[in-house]
RNA sequence: GUGGGCGUAGCUCAAUCGGCAGAGCACUGGACUGUGGCUCCAGUGGUUGUGGGUUCAAUCCCCAUCGCCCACCCCA
């Protein structure tokens, strides 16, 4: 062996997925698309690169996210380009462009796949990240947040994660969240300089941001602050009412955070996250919310919207924890059913022939080419596997196989064809 | 971008005051010629993250750099 010239590894934050964890992966996906489906929601793909402008418009200048977080380049034809942060612009986008609109409402989808910041990285963030999410384009009314909510909520149970928390709250139209921020301003502005120096920028870029800063003073001096449900609009006063009385009367449990805020600028009215206790700081796996004006900025009729985005990492993390699922990667994750040990290279045509029936019929078959009986074997038993069938010369030529239940033991003969029939015992 | 912690075998970790880089697990093989697990034996595996500096001598001390972890900012 040459010693290798240069050594790679993947870029910081932006890590393998190996298995078994990918395996809680497709659980996580299975039970999303059998949740989402069953609600009209259809998978939409769209491209991991979008024009830059299109995160400017939709995210917010002023977010962290577009600010320093992209990223981006120009291409070779000088266009401005970002990797995705988030998954819900290329959504509009495509909806607008492909002129969804005209479909009948309410136009449902969800997505899956890989988003991009730069930061630093930490426990439950990374600079490549992925989510799910859905979203919901053409519905107005209270039922359709509440619904929403609920489709996640199901997501979550189905794939088996417990210990969430649901936090709701309304940050208003632009006309009430405006009116907020002026008597957020107006409270906290004597208290300027008791304020730690985030919450000095904040005050000035988004007001909202101070009620939970986790600074101990600042808390305090917050504990009085106005808060948005006093500022609502009427019609967004009913709105919200409205969600949470069909939450409870659906009996989905939830809490209202009246000092909830979203990083992204689109939303309106109904923000929602879902919380872990086990986390570490970054405690929410799912948030989302409704974003009425979003479609007609990007040039499609008044379209009213709503949706949310679920991060992979935190419920793969999350689902790992989980005892129950413990017990079933035990049981099913990557170990064989059959594995068959040929000796000699007749056998091994055999074992091929073997093999391809079985897995035809969707049998997990592992084949040990390499090394002695007892090797094989070995493997056999460190793979996990059920059961191991052994073709050599003898068994050739009666055409019986000898197999052996490596959990129990027992052990006997069988035509080829019958091995399957062992398995269901 | 800011602050703190940590980098020794695939993994978990030792290495006395600065004095020959080790163990367990894992992996491979053997004991047992075609029958796994248990036991025993052996083997593979390292530029001690990297690059400088101090020193007769550095895994150890110093500097830089990279990476990882945690937190802040921000966010799924």
């Amino acid at each position: 062996m040459t010693k290798p010239r240069f050594t790679f590894s993947s870029l910081k934050g932006i890590p393998d997925v190996l298995p078994p964890e990918t395996i809680l992966w497709n659980k996580i996906e299975s039970a999303a698309c059998e949740v989402f489906g069953s609600c009209g929601y259809d998978e939409i793909r769209t491209p991991v690169m979008e024009p830059s402008e299109l995160f400017l418009r939709s995210i917010g200048e002023s977010s962290d996210i577009v600010a320093k977080e992209m990223y981006s380049f120009t291409d070779k034809g000088g266009r401005g380009i970002s990797l995705r942060p988030e998954g819900t612009a290329g959504v509009v986008r495509a909806y607008v462009e492909h002129n969804l609109p005209v479909r009948p409402a309410p136009q449902k989808f969800f997505y899956r796949g890989p988003m991009f910041r730069y930061e630093r990285p930490q426990k439950g963030r990374q600079r490549q990240f992925h989510q799910i999410g859905a979203e919901c384009f053409g519905a107005s009314h209270p039922g359709m947040d509440a619904e929403l909510v609920m489709m996640l909520m199901a997501f979550l149970e189905k794939a088996g994660i417990s210990g969430l928390s649901l936090e709701m709250n309304s940050i208003g139209c632009p006309e009430c969240r405006a009116a907020f921020k002026e008597r957020l301003r107006a409270y906290f502005g004597p208290h300027l300089p008791e304020l730690c120096p985030d919450c000095n920028r904040r005050f000035e870029q988004n007001p909202l941001r101070i009620l939970d800063c986790k600074v101990e003073r600042c808390i305090e001096i917050g504990a009085d602050a106005p808060l948005i449900s006093e500022s609502l609009c009427p019609e967004c006063r009913r709105h919200f009412d409205s969600v949470l009385a069909l939450l409870t009367a659906m009996k989905t449990p939830y809490a209202v955070n009246p000092r909830m805020v979203r990083g992204l600028d689109y939303y309106t009215r109904t923000v929602f996250e879902v919380k872990s206790g086990r986390l570490g700081a970054q405690n929410a796996v799912a948030a989302g919310g409704r974003y009425d004006l979003l479609v007609s900025e990007f040039g499609g009729p008044e379209t009213p919207a709503l949706g949310f985005a679920a991060g992979m990492e935190r419920l793969a993390k999350l689902l790992a924890e989980e005892t129950l699922f413990k017990d079933l990667m035990e049981k099913t994750g990557g170990q064989p059913e059959v594995f068959i040990a040929p000796l000699g290279d007749a056998a091994g045509a055999a074992a091929l022939v073997s093999a391809g029936l079985m897995r035809s019929r969707g049998i997990r078959v592992e084949i040990g080419w390499d090394g002695s009986l007892k090797s094989k074997l070995r493997r056999a038993d460190k793979m996990g596997a059920k059961l191991v069938v052994i073709i050599g010369e003898d068994e050739l030529k009666s055409g019986m196989y000898k197999w052996k239940d490596l959990k129990s033991g027992e052990s006997g003969e069988i035509g080829a064809a019958e091995i399957p029939g062992l398995l269901s015992r």
